[in-house]
DNA sequence: AAAATTAGGGACATGAATGTCTTTATTTTA
DNA sequence: TAAAATAAAGACATTCATGTCCCTAATTTT
């Protein structure tokens, strides 16, 4: 009757792989434009490690959305402008690729996440839903960006 | 700029739906074994308002694993042990359904999560990874039934 | 023994997410 | 002006989760 651990099972699909290429490479993006430079789809997909046309789509969603600024032609690539680091939230990244369809998801599949028709693991869910609501909500680009460029953390392998 | 919510939106395929309805299946067939009661797959699947056919597979998952014992034939159908309830985690179930791979699912897709190389949204990922992983591993099946049979809490719509 | 009732299991169908390919549009460079 | 470099966009392909169908096996009822 061994149980043990399984936890990374469950939260597995956290993020979409669209969802994940598109944090991964807005990270890169912008800690490239802190140096100046703008980045190529090429770049990021190399550095990433991802798919070039598969997240190419990814990043003309957060071009549209005004996350990044894509430039076309030789020297052009993607941009993330200086002031706009700190604005964009984790969640603004995550809202732009899959969509503004707000509704409450229920953690058992029932049509509506609501106290007043919860499901049993509501009110044992809630609390952990809360707090990663506040991480997305509350990180920013530039917060994740820090890490990379000292070295302390990695977008591949 | 509207960032707003689209943390639901995040954390939408948190299980998957043959996990979803697995534990709501588990839910319905435990408070129907407290009552003396077996669970026939018709009546699961329209209790929890799931697909008859599909749910049967994922019951063929638990009664493999032992969570659940079936029995063919007329006033056949599913049952929970009674010692059993207390002693089934949440995370054995999922472990069921989703099988026994463990490993270590990073939340930006890096092969591996870890200390020793991590994404830059490791490190306010995992607190809240820690919490659910302490609420699937400690909540019993029977913890989520009592709430169903004095009907605080709903399996379907 | 026959019929009815139930779960088990394999093959197939559908849909959504993921991924690829090709062409077009725009800009810079030569 | 021509060529090269780059992103944009649409069509197509693949994979995987989800879902359905149909037949088989086992058990109980008649
Ligand atoms: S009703 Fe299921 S998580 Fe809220
Ligand atoms: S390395 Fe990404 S969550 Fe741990």
């Amino acid at each position: 009757m061994s149980l043990i651990l399984c936890f990374n099972l469950i939260i597995k699909p956290m993020f979409s792989k669209a969802c994940e290429y598109a944090i991964r490479a807005a990270i890169f993006i912008a800690s490239e434009s802190e140096r100046g430079r703008r980045a190529s789809l090429k770049d990021i997909a190399r550095e990433i490690d991802s798919p070039e046309a598969f997240t190419a789509k990814t990043l003309q969603k957060l071009s549209r959305s005004g996350i990044i600024v894509s430039t076309k032609g030789a020297h052009g690539g993607f941009e993330v402008k200086q002031d706009m680091a700190t604005k964009i939230k984790i969640s603004e990244i995550v809202l732009a690729i899959d969509g503004d369809k707000v509704y409450t998801r229920c953690s058992l599949g029932l049509h509506d996440c609501s106290e007043n028709h919860p499901c049993p693991f509501h009110s044992r869910f809630k609390p952990v839903r809360n707090g990663l609501k506040e991480i997305v909500e509350n990180t920013s680009l530039r917060d994740l960006t820090s890490g990379l460029v000292s070295g302390d953390t990695f977008l591949k392998i």
